[in-house]
DNA sequence: GCCGTTTTCGGCCCGACTGTTTTCAGTCG
């Protein structure tokens, strides 16, 4: 059901939305400014309620946060850069860790040996979890209204300004920012002029309302359709979407076209014509900066055919990833930049770079580093560098890789199609096996299935098999919902019928982390279940993960040989590419299913197959790789029987 | 604030573009 409501709300429709109403409205009534901070606000708030210490255990997103948040403030009061940068690659380090930092402490485990975290961080993670608060952070939040942080997204703005506008004018607010910049007030400040002014004001409406990311499925849409566009401009040679795309990033807060060509001017010009092209942000001779009416951010870089390929590695990123490519130049007498990768001894007379050894294409500027080229869903310098220090890049799965599909819904309860539809859809896309899944009978508003329409409809899977013969294979499966107070929606007697048995969470998301857990963990010894379906249950953008202790589940499925899923759906990607690659670690096999609710909603494997290879995920890591009966061979006993 | 195959102190990736300047700071990616 919620899969299905998610259809509606893509988020290009929920901006046109708000776009569209914000157009309608007359001057005076515009929603205020402010709601941004509100929500700023609401977010810092439920960040001090999540850090109250009724709360069991801290996760790492939660410490990364609280570490960000430092950041940004400290920054603002204009604190050293290398310190405030220590806490973001302090905050990002936590945010990729596998295993949870509250864990370790519980454990006794010395925080300073992770790699990035010194002596400040590791103390202050500590207190965090030991305590849930911050003196320091809450300090600095009397000290500064949050607010300010939201004046900081407005393009131009970074802190040194924000806090001139703070310090000399008292500014701490969008609305108060807008009625200092009509009153021309503004402009009398040291730096800032009437251009800076106007710009402010042009930019204010969209720090107000953007900044949302989109889905990589929404991002593929339009890189689609600029790519189109793009390739019928005859000065363009090579081209490259590069950025968060490229890597295959859950969700894209700007794109990156990246164009080989002798021409720049027309290339610049040819975009400009796309239809979805709004207004131009800065253009320079090799730069161009656009927004596209979805008020997504489009950056072209135009370079010369002998840098491409550093053109490439630099704006595919990431820019951690990139830190530690740079650092290594360093370390080797290289230089490297967009242009290309040089030795750098010579540079001090001429005043020019030193001889250039490699540009052209990615894999001799990773061959100049004495690196192999990474897959772009690698470079977030998690584990990437490791594995080639050791010759052990994981060879990623890839989409054909995937043999059956079991996670779907069909008109028996709130999917569109029929299971002969299905499977005719599961054909086409060169699968042998699918499960039919459709909801349990607490769910209800999808018509959940009782255990008497759902031995019916395995009756009609069994019919189906008939026709099908050997070459395909329709397993009776179900999507059994965890019960709010614990045990599973549906008698073991009728589980212990079905070939495959989905558990979820669908209801009391907002308990609380012992009681989800427990759920989950009484779900994973249920003999009958063989996987956890979307187990955090987050939604991308739109709802953070209910709170479960993923050590303990990941302990649990290891025990008793229980699956985890990836589920492919764009909003959902659930596990995510950090624990999907912790449950690698715990040697739990993955699955990577659609919840397809049509037939049409089975291309979204696409999207879990990228999440899984920026996880790290080979194919044998992924179970449904494998024949269904291989993969009936990894779950256990009484599956295989 | 973090880190060490030059370093326990002195570095910390690098360049384009803009606006406000009169040689550069701030911002961005």
């Amino acid at each position: 059901m919620i899969a299905l409501a998610l259809h509606g709300v893509g988020h290009a429709q929920a901006t046109d939305k708000r776009l569209g109403q914000s157009l309608a409205l007359p001057r005076n009534k515009l929603p205020s400014l402010d709601t941004r901070h509100s929500q700023l606000a609401t977010r810092h708030s439920q960040l001090a309620t999540r850090n109250s210490p009724l709360r069991k255990k801290m996760t790492n997103s939660q410490l990364a946060d609280t570490l960000d948040l430092l950041a940004d403030l400290l920054e603002f009061q204009g604190a050293n850069s290398f310190r405030t940068r220590a806490y973001r690659n302090g905050s990002r380090t936590i945010r990729n860790m596998t295993e949870s930092l509250a864990t370790l402490v519980a454990d006794s485990k010395d925080l300073t040996e992770i790699d990035g975290i010194g002596k400040s961080v590791a103390g202050k993670c500590q207190t965090l979890i030991e305590t849930g608060s911050l003196p320091q952070l809450e300090e600095l939040k009397e000290q500064i209204p949050q607010s300010v942080l939201a004046i900081l997204r407005i393009p131009g703005l970074g802190p040194k300004k924000a806090a001139a506008l703070y310090n000399e004018l008292g500014i701490s607010t969008l609305d108060q920012l807008k009625e200092a910049c009509e009153a021309e007030k503004v402009r009398e400040l040291k730096g800032f002029a009437a251009k800076t002014e106007k710009a402010i004001l042009e930019g204010i409406q969209f720090a107000a309302s953007a900044g949302q990311r989109i889905y990589w499925s929404k991002a593929n849409e339009l890189v689609e359709e600029l790519r189109e566009h793009m390739n019928s401009c005859k000065a363009i040679k090579q081209m490259e979407f590069a950025g968060s795309y490229r890597r295959g990033k859950e969700s894209v807060g700007d794109l990156d076209i990246l164009v080989d060509s002798k021409d720049a001017n027309k290339v610049m010009d040819h975009l400009v014509e796309h239809s979805r092209v709004a207004d131009i942000m800065v253009r320079g001779e090799t730069k161009m900066s656009v927004r596209l009416d979805s008020e997504l951010q489009v950056d072209l870089r135009v370079v010369p055919e002998e840098s491409f390929g550093a053109a490439l590695q630099y704006f595919t990123g990431s820019k951690e990833h990139n830190v530690v490519v740079r650092g290594r130049a360093k370390k080797m007498g290289l230089l490297v930049n967009e242009y290309g990768v040089y030795r750098s001894e010579s540079d001090a007379e001429d005043g020019g770079l030193g001889e250039s050894i490699a540009g052209a294409t990615e894999k001799e500027v990773y061959e100049a580093l004495e690196l192999p080229w990474f897959p772009p869903e690698l470079r977030e310098a998690r584990k990437e560098f490791e594995w080639a220090e050791s010759d052990d890049l994981p060879e990623l799965i890839q989409l054909s890789d995937i043999r059956g599909d079991l996670h779907m819904h069909t008109t028996a309860t709130d999917g569109k199609n029929s299971i002969r539809e299905m499977v005719d859809a599961a054909r086409k896309r060169k699968l042998k096996y699918i499960a039919i899944t459709d909801h349990s009978q607490r769910v209800s508003m999808a018509f959940g299935l009782d255990p008497d329409r759902l031995r019916q409809q395995w009756t009609e899977v069994d019919e189906v098999n008939d026709e099908l013969g050997k070459s395909f294979t329709v397993l009776k499966g179900i999507e059994c919902d965890i019960l709010e107070a614990g045990g599973m929606d549906l008698p073991d007697d009728v589980l212990a019928e079905a070939d495959w048995v989905l558990a979820s969470i669908h209801y009391g998301q907002k308990q609380s982390m012992q009681q989800i857990t427990d759920r989950i963990l009484g779900a994973i010894e249920n003999p009958y279940v063989t996987a956890i379906a979307h187990p955090t249950g987050r939604i991308i953008n739109k709802r953070e993960s209910y709170a479960v202790d993923l050590d303990q589940v990941f302990k649990a499925a290891r025990k008793h040989g229980k699956l985890l899923e990836l589920n492919a759906n764009p909003a959902r990607l659930d596990l995510n590419d950090i624990y999907c690659a912790a449950a690698k670690s715990h040697g739990i096999p993955i699955v990577i299913n659609t919840d397809a609710h049509h037939t049409g909603g089975m291309d979204v494997m696409q999207f879990g197959i990228l999440q899984a290879r920026r996880a790290g995920l080979t194919a044998a890591d992924v179970a449904n790789t494998r024949t269904w009966p291989q993969m009936k061979k990894m779950l256990p006993a009484r599956v295989a029987t």
